[in-house]
DNA sequence: CGTCAGTTTGAGCGAGCTCAACGTGAGTGG
DNA sequence: CCACTCACGTTGAGCTCGCTCAAACTGACG
């Protein structure tokens, strides 16, 4: 089984979403054929991102959400300290960009931490879309009320875990992203850097090390650069303190 | 007849948005009047909670959003060790319950924490709504985009700034909140307790109360209580670190 | 071969936590 | 009316986890 996600992207134009690895999950879930190809009609497929690649930064104006195709997209924002906020990372299949919505302005910086491939959908036209699909539509709810209950998480988890706790279920949340893509669940690559890690869930790079050769001495992982196996999930799953 | 036998009569059928002071910033604040008198028609104005009754519980299938109407309503998870984690508090004009569209099933409690009284919005009904409402639609979008961008600042405040910062961030951001309100933005009363503001802020009560008796030797706050004058909101601002 | 970004490991420190004691006000019941 | 309780809030003392600072290692790339 493959453990990486660096899968090249066939040529941008003749691609369908009904072709997509990722359709069983991304925003045509909830589409019959036909409407898969009204929401063809409305994304444009750019050519593939290089690593620090820039989807989009804060203040630039908002007009469109994406779905990442291959690849890995961070988000991030900056505080008044000038400071950089990891906010998510985004794996093949996933939609981003919704923060944009409400002041239609981007509050994120988006770039890629790899070579990837995004779905550029423009939010006129599917709002549009959305109006006359209400399965759409409700799609579409769901996705943004899930980042809200995903953040929501983040929350807890910084609010109320130890270092420890965290790693153990950024790892989990990572693995079940790649068995929903059909990788290994527990042996993948990270696509982020420890710094990047760190800031998301909080800690500094050093923890973040130090925690990372504490589960290797466990035997819960065997960490080889960014090469991750999960050696012990029950054990992982304990550390996490997530029942979910 | 006595008139206050049948509890699930709507004692304030009659009461329209149009009538609201909150309908600036609250729902209605993109319809025209014939567009609000649809809206109406679809929201329940039940009786006034009391303090601690609940308005819905993690696990209760997913109906409704709601708005509050009058007092203030705290939402909160518990994880996996039973431990409470507050989400957020809401007050007049502000939606909640959207963490339920997901997965049709909530994922918070909702508990007044005061008197307090709230319309409830029928989601299917409203989608119903928003599907030939354009600015319905748009709106919505945007109200669960604010949501996705204020849990990514709690995200921000919760990972890089210290008891002080949270605090002083908190206040501010009530302070502008009731001034939405046409209250005082200097001089309110906290509708929740040091716990609640602690477990909110990934904090302890002693150190919510070490920080509110710090902030008032600086002469910053007057504290007593639950009532806070600010004093010297530019200092303030300068201990939040936030610069909107 | 030097440089540089990313990572690991060690040593010491400090902000906020834990534990404990005490104060305060609202409610309750005699 | 006081006595009692109980939830909530404040303050102090000591500890701990993760931060800071520092040094050394690795691999990629010119």
């Amino acid at each position: 089984m493959p453990f990486n996600t660096d899968l090249k992207c066939k040529p941008t134009s003749d691609f369908s979403c009904n072709d997509c690895r990722m359709n069983a999950f991304c925003l045509p879930v909830a589409l019959n054929s036909s409407e898969v190809g009204q929401l063809d009609d409305i994304i444009s497929r750019d050519k593939p991102l290089q690593k620090n690649d820039c989807v989009y930064s804060a203040g630039q104006a908002f007009t469109s959400v994406y779905a990442v195709r291959s690849g890995c997209i961070k988000s991030y924002t900056t505080n008044s300290r000038g400071e950089e906020q990891v906010t998510g990372f985004h794996l093949p299949g996933e939609i981003f960009g919704m923060d944009g919505i409400s002041s239609k302005v981007h509050t994120n910086f988006a770039v890629a931490l790899q070579t990837s491939a995004v779905c550029e959908i423009p939010f006129s036209h599917l709002t549009k879309l959305t109006g006359v699909l209400p399965a759409l539509q409700n799609h579409f709810f769901r996705l943004m009320s899930n980042e809200i209950v995903s953040d929501q998480q983040m929350i807890t988890l910084l609010s109320k875990n130890s270092a420890e706790e965290r790693l153990a279920t950024f790892l989990l949340s990572l693995s079940v992203r790649n068995q929903r893509q059909k990788f290994s669940g527990t042996h993948f690559n990270l696509p982020m850097s420890r710094s990047d890690i760190g800031n998301y869930l909080g800690l500094t790079v050093e923890t973040v090390s130090r925690v990372f050769s504490r589960l290797q001495k466990l035997g819960v992982l065997r960490v080889d650069k960014k090469e991750i196996e999960i050696l012990d999930i029950d054990q992982l799953h304990e550390l996490s303190t997530t029942t979910d």
